[in-house]
DNA sequence: GCGACCTTTGCAATCGGTTGTATTTTTATA
DNA sequence: TATAAAAATACAACCGATTGCAAAGGTCGC
């Protein structure tokens, strides 16, 4: 029993006695259908235990109600796999998305020259694509053609794009560290991550900027890593055991800053009295750690949000513009002891 | 120009000059079509841009080729929000799933209560779901009724499961760090988690099991928290200040873990030489943090392939059996130092 | 009491593929 | 060369909804 051959909207039509058409305005809660009638229909529909069938709705409407949102977690480099910007990217767009009844698809392409993420447009999986970051793909997100209408960026902003992008401002982040560190009397400073990275590049120039102009007592040295913390771990022991000497380190993320630390720490340095630590993102577990770590808080929620927002805009058709959201510093023990 | 009006099958079979059926049948590489006839079709479809309309192929093929997956991130106790652990079952599913060309459609419920895992299934938005915890849902899962059999659930083995589970085996994984503590000679360990979860309740259980019917010098204290690292951190200062000694903690969790470290140094303890702690589920962060984390990897990947090929195997109608995968201690800073 | 109008319902086309079966064409066999 | 068998293609029904339009029933005013 239970609904082997599963109720559709004619079998509706047939216990209630009225045309399929009916059914569908009454379960669609049209108003050109009687009170009673749409009552009666809603009441059959819930004994039954009717659900309409999305697919064929999807086929009709031409529309899926799903987004789609690609994460580039490539395995080969398998770092980011665990970074929690990204989940809590995905809670954030996922929540948005709930408030316009999208579902979300998400995408984790096997290497970066997947095209998974045109498939899911044009196959009508997704209504639209949620891109998280640019970094190696600016040139196949300038390529998009008609379908760069249906996709939205997460990204720092840059010049090249022609596509539409929401991010925070990487170089307000960048410089807000800066003061920062300026404000606590650190001169030399580590900069790890990729400045080839274009957010990554605009944090930098942020963080120089606050030297700029300013008597030229600072040296900021570029210490290259990838978001991967293992790779950012063995850079910091290396640059350890060099000659140069700094008070201290920024990092292109919280789990970079995280996996600093720990290298200082097992060469014996303190932090922050020796040297400080800014990360950048502010995930759950930067407060968590010890000593508690000074970050740029980016509002992922509320980027989540503009993110889903500005793509149900251009689906709908309506123009859009790149989107800044704020960022802010939060300081805790990595640079600021007691 | 573009594809306004986006190309079909019936635009392919004009332009070919065969019937839509054979350039369906050529598209899907049916060995019904002639090869000459396949070639021209196929490039055809290329020079055009085309793209299967995946919505009106679901509906006629009856599926959707697409699993969802619930991850219980409730807004209100956004804690878990961060868990790294989520985005690497996330990523693993995720992948496993790209195998058998499923798509994955991400679902966080807003609440305990949340429908939206049936509505997936009943609406046919997925072919199958893939629960990941049960706590606090026990009760809703064995209410599926016919959609248990296109559902798969990740948790702690539990008797009362009338539906399909697979997990780790959290009992050994419970032993495991039991035995690694009486190793390293520490007899007063905290419990830092919550039993009531059937998940945590097994891995307590592992833990007792070390000491039974040895002479009880050993004492577990059970000290309550949610997976919310906050929480944890509050509950361990509590437990500071207050007159219980102890030499060692297994968190429930990495996240718990590290959020006990940082409220023990915080009260000037240090670990691992005052107490040393243990973790669960060996996360990216947990080598990155100081001291590294000794803790429990629960094999994620695996696990998710697992879920994955046992969905799969359900959808098709096999049957399926409950899977445990293997678990196992990995050695850091945090209970051995040098 | 009759036409105008409003409300409610039904009819039928449509979304874009897939697939069982019939039909045509080609190849092989005698 | 006739004919059976095989290969290739075409026909048509179908998946389950949505929606423009027509039609039926009912209300109202005069």
């Amino acid at each position: 029993m239970a609904n082997q051959g599963r109720m559709t909207m004619s079998g509706l039509a047939k216990l209630s006695g009225v045309d399929i058409s009916t059914v569908s305005r009454a379960l669609n809660d049209s108003p050109l259908v009687n009170g009673k009638t749409k009552d009666h229909i809603l009441k059959l529909a819930h004994e039954t235990g009717y659900a309409i069938n999305a697919r064929a709705r999807n086929l009709r409407k031409q529309s899926s109600q799903t987004l789609g949102i690609v994460i580039p977690v490539y395995p080969g480099s398998h770092q980011n796999l665990s970074d929690p910007f990204f989940l809590e990217m995905i809670a954030a767009v996922s929540q948005a998305a709930a408030k316009f009844d999208y579902d979300l698809i998400i995408n984790l392409p096997n290497s970066p020259s997947e095209i998974a993420e045109r498939r899911l447009l044009l196959s009508g999986k997704a209504d639209g694509l949620i891109v998280i970051g640019q970094a190696g793909r600016i040139e196949r997100l300038r390529s998009l053609g008609d379908a760069a209408d249906r996709v939205v960026v997460w990204g720092g902003m840059i010049e090249a794009a022609d596509y539409t992008l929401v991010g925070s401002d990487n170089f307000e982040g960048g410089r807000l560290v800066g003061e920062h560190l300026k404000d606590i009397g650190r001169h030399r400073v580590v900069f790890l991550g990729d400045i080839d990275l274009p957010e990554v590049e605009l944090r930098y120039n942020g963080l120089m900027s606050v030297w700029n102009g300013d008597g030229a007592d600072a040296s900021v040295m570029h210490v290259r890593s990838s978001f991967d913390g293992h790779e950012a771990y063995r850079q910091m022991l290396a640059l350890c055991e060099g000659a140069e000497s700094f008070d201290a380190v920024f990092a292109a993320s919280d789990v970079l800053a995280i996996a600093a630390i720990h290298a200082l720490q097992s060469k014996g340095l303190r932090v922050p009295e020796d040297v400080a630590v800014v990360g950048y993102d502010n995930i759950g577990q930067a407060a968590m750690v010890s000593p508690g770590l000074t970050t740029i808080d980016q509002n992922i929620k509320l980027g989540g949000e503009i993110l889903v927002n500005t793509l149900v805009d251009k689906i709908a058709g309506n123009p859009v513009r790149a989107t800044l959201t704020p960022t802010k510093l939060v300081i805790r023990g990595s640079t600021v002891s007691g």
